[in-house]
DNA sequence: TTTATATATTAACATATGTTCAGTTAATGT
DNA sequence: ACATTAACTGAACATATGTTAATATATAAA
């Protein structure tokens, strides 16, 4: 029986963020078992008793990073509908984006994928699928509305998708590594919603 | 004396070779001595032949990664005397990051940055200091001289910089990890020029 | 030819890592 | 009270790593 199911799941729960941790610090191989243990208070053997291996930590990690906070922007204000807001659409995405920024769960995540980005292929595919396929089909969709609406000029919308999500994750990414030095960000503070504004009058079409 | 000093550098050459592949691979850690050795056709003890240690071969080649292409670019082509061509400049610099994506040699520096990013602080302040300090600079006078000369709509040329800049970076990037797992980057062959000419109609003053 | 020296090899070291296993502890169900 | 069992400790293992010491080899200078 359980000696203690609070115990237990708080122990498995410990290991999973001190692993999410010193992942985000010193990737896969940097984060050692040892490590781990001694950040949750416990001897490596004692790892053993909530994982099989390293190999299923760093896969329970993982499962998180396939949930994306975007999806449910998309979902919740599909592009099909809420697009014919225009400037405030864009605007409303950017924001989500700008607050996943200084979300430190979230910036854990972005973390791993990054340190992991270069020497993991699975990795390399979420990240891929995110921020080069499935967020650019959305805002695609998004921008397609906008042209028949008539709110901007006419264009490729894929290529229009890329325009305007690359500035925010090259901010976003500023973001993180002035953050990892403890440097200021107050350069950052309103460039997200600078470039809305500046990619709306790009495209706009002022009637 | 040098038993073959042709032997000598070109041994010491093809240790550096070796681990500039294994870290662009597998990062620092990953690209063990015995590993390099190997590489080279050597004990991983003749290495010490030739370096002090481990670090000593990561300087010698992180001297590399100081040396930026683009430097070329922008001092045989300072701003203030040919951004007055506009368009056409802005089309000049593209298609230096569109080579540079596609040459092999610079592609392994830019992975060990990437590789290396999360985890070494002076890589990271190379990486932040070239790609959002130093072009971000050059491009801003660019812009500056633009809305002088009534080429461009006037706004905040360090803000345009970014704009212009951050798609070609996305891009870039998307080259690099679509070849790491050998996709086809058909999809992007034209899409540097491509943002020249949808970024240059949302600021061009069409006279 | 002899000598000196750069460069290589073989072997070993100290350490870090992932993992296993025998035994201890403490809470739970009977 | 007693047996059961999840969770932990301590110790060890096999392996990988960075580094060093003793030794061999081969070439250039004398």
């Amino acid at each position: 029986m359980d000696r203690d199911k609070q115990t237990t799941s708080s122990t498995k729960q410990k290991i999973l963020d001190a692993a999410l941790d010193l992942i985000a610090s010193f990737g896969y191989k940097g984060a050692s078992v040892r490590k781990i243990a001694k950040a949750v208070g416990i001897r490596e053997s004692a790892i053993y008793n909530h994982f099989k291996n390293k190999e299923e930590i760093f896969a329970s990690i993982m499962q998180n990073l396939f949930v994306s906070p975007l999806d449910e922007f998309f979902t919740k204000k599909p592009p099909q509908i809420y697009a014919k807001r225009g400037k405030i659409y864009l605007l409303e995405f950017a924001m989500n984006i700008k607050i996943l920024s200084f979300d430190s769960r979230h910036e854990k995540l972005f973390r791993i994928i990054l340190v992991e980005l270069m020497q993991n292929e699975k990795i390399r595919q979420i990240f891929l699928q995110k921020f080069f396929d499935e967020y650019i089909k959305h805002l695609s969709n998004a921008f397609f509305v906008m042209m028949q609406e008539g709110l901007i000029r006419s264009g490729d919308p894929l290529l229009m998708a890329q325009e305007f999500f690359a500035p925010l994750f090259y901010f976003r990414l500023h973001t993180l590594l002035l953050r990892m030095d403890d440097k200021s960000t107050t350069s950052l503070s309103t460039i997200f919603e600078k470039h809305v504004e500046f990619f709306w009058e790009g495209v706009a079409i002022s009637s």
